[in-house]
RNA sequence: GCCCCCAUCGACUAGCGGUCCAGGUCACGGCCCUUUCAAGGCCGCAGCGCGGGUUCGAAUCCCGCUGGGGGCACCA
């Protein structure tokens, strides 16, 4: 029977990268051993759930590729079920009516246990198990009841959650039992923690999937990145394609030690997967992020401008300061420009002369002026380099140069000469 | 406080009793390349938390300690 899984998040905030990595993980186990994947909305308290965001999970998800299989369902649908479930547990006597809520009767003696998928057996002292509220006196069930119903009723057959439901498993397993049904299997993930070893938030930086996806990280590298946060292939595989990933994605390989989050190997991973475009999708993909970002500039310019800094950024969204120079004015810090006045004057002699004016004659030409002034290339480039892009860092000169165009090139090279002067 | 989970380089991890004086990747340091920054190449630094067992033999198994994390709601 192939299995069923689900992920649940609450709509209460946008989706944190946390959810994703359980997320991927059901998904990636569903994939591979040809079951479901299903979204389960758990909406259950609808005093804290937030506007909009059941629509952003959603997005999101749907950006990283980690589609679900039938229809999303919500847990405030399943209230009357759970009612009548709650009624009959009543009835039947291992439930009983408190103040208006109903509560589940729990053991007290001996051990609730169960083989968990990832770390092996787990007892939990039935003595610590009270018993719970599975309908509240407004007849809302509570989560611990709605989320085994709903399991039942989705014939979820493993449920992969964060470890912090450990001490729900046991309740969630006699809930069932007092239903007649059989528990699923249930393995607990560990947690992502921030770089300072806490669990990871705001203050550790991007944390939901839309500011990464702001900040121009590719879904593929996110979701490889993810992959490898509490499970790896063998000893020496990172980069691993989607399909890579289904493939040899098994649950025996999950480790249960928590993992924290590293911003640096993302960067890195993410460069690997911009450097492996072809220019072509490299520059659609600038394109298209530069769109959804907002930015008007012109098409044939960033295309050109895309083959001059695929190697050199990490993510999509360095462009702007790395090569905004050739879509707007910059502005020029002369205390960079100290002593370049005569440097600034021959180049743009140089540069007005040239014919053509491209990246070759470019080179040839401000080469032969570093030589005449005795300058070594590196130093003579400097003040060129800064008086064009407004910084000491950027794309390669010449070409940028080139695609500046002459006009702009001898201009801004005339105001820094001005200004340094 | 009680309960549960976890424990290999700074980080992610490989290791499922001998083939490990512990391998890979990121980060970091050095060198090379070089118009800056990157990218790339080469080299290097760095780890089995501690203490007891078990065993001919332990990073690997068991126990304790310590440390970290999570949970103890009519939140999810």
């Amino acid at each position: 029977m192939p299995p069923v899984v689900r992920f649940a998040p609450s709509p209460t905030g946008f989706l944190h990268i946390g959810g994703v990595h359980t997320a991927l993980f059901n998904w990636l186990f569903a994939h591979h051993e040809d079951g479901e994947f299903r979204l389960r909305i758990e909406n259950t308290d609808t005093s804290r759930e937030v506007a909009e965001t059941v629509e952003q999970i959603q997005e999101s998800l749907l950006w990283l590729g980690l589609d679900w299989d039938r229809e999303v369902t919500f847990q405030l649908d399943r209230m009357e079920h759970c009612r009548k479930e709650a009624e009959r547990l009543v009835a039947e006597g291992t439930a009983y009516e408190d103040e208006g809520a109903i509560r589940m009767r729990m053991p007290d003696e001996g051990v609730t246990a169960w083989d968990d998928l990832i770390r092996g057996r787990i007892e939990y002292p039935n003595e610590k198990l009270e018993d719970v509220v599975v309908v509240r006196a407004d007849g809302r069930p509570t989560y611990n009841f709605a989320s085994p119903v709903e399991d039942r009723l989705d014939s979820i057959t493993h449920v992969l959650r964060g470890e912090d439901h450990i001490s729900n498993t046991p309740k969630q397993i006699r809930i069932l039992e007092a239903l007649g049904a059989p528990p699923p299997e249930y393995g607990h993930l560990a947690n992502i923690l921030g770089e300072d070893g806490k669990k990871l938030s705001k203050r550790h930086g991007a944390i939901s999937v839309e500011e990464f996806r702001r900040d121009g990280y590719l879904p593929g590298a996110l979701v490889n990145f993810l992959a490898l946060l509490g499970w790896s292939y063998d000893d020496k595989t990172t980069i691993m394609s989607r399909d890579e990933l289904i493939e040899r994605f098994t649950l025996e390989r999950v480790g249960a030690s928590p993992a924290t989050f590293d911003y640096a190997k993302l960067d890195w991973l993410n460069g690997v997967y911009l450097r492996a475009l072809s220019p072509e999708e490299y520059a659609d993909t600038l394109l298209a992020y530069l769109r959804e970002q907002g930015f008007e500039w012109d098409e044939g310019l960033v295309r050109a401008a895309a083959v001059l800094v695929q190697d050199k950024i990490a993510k999509l969204g360095d462009f702007p300061d790395f090569a905004g120079f050739l879509f707007g004015d910059v502005e020029v810090d002369v205390a960079l420009l100290d002593g370049s006045a005569s440097v600034l004057a021959e180049a743009e002699q140089e540069l007005e002369s040239l014919e053509p004016y491209t990246a070759e004659t470019i080179e040839a030409g401000l080469r032969g002026l570093a030589d005449r002034l005795e300058l070594k290339p590196r130093a003579a480039f400097v003040p060129i380099r800064v008086a064009v892009t407004g910084s000491k860092v950027s794309p390669g000169l010449f070409e940028s140069l080139e695609l500046l165009g002459r006009e702009k090139s001898v201009e801004r090279i005339r105001n820094a000469k001005a200004a340094a002067a």
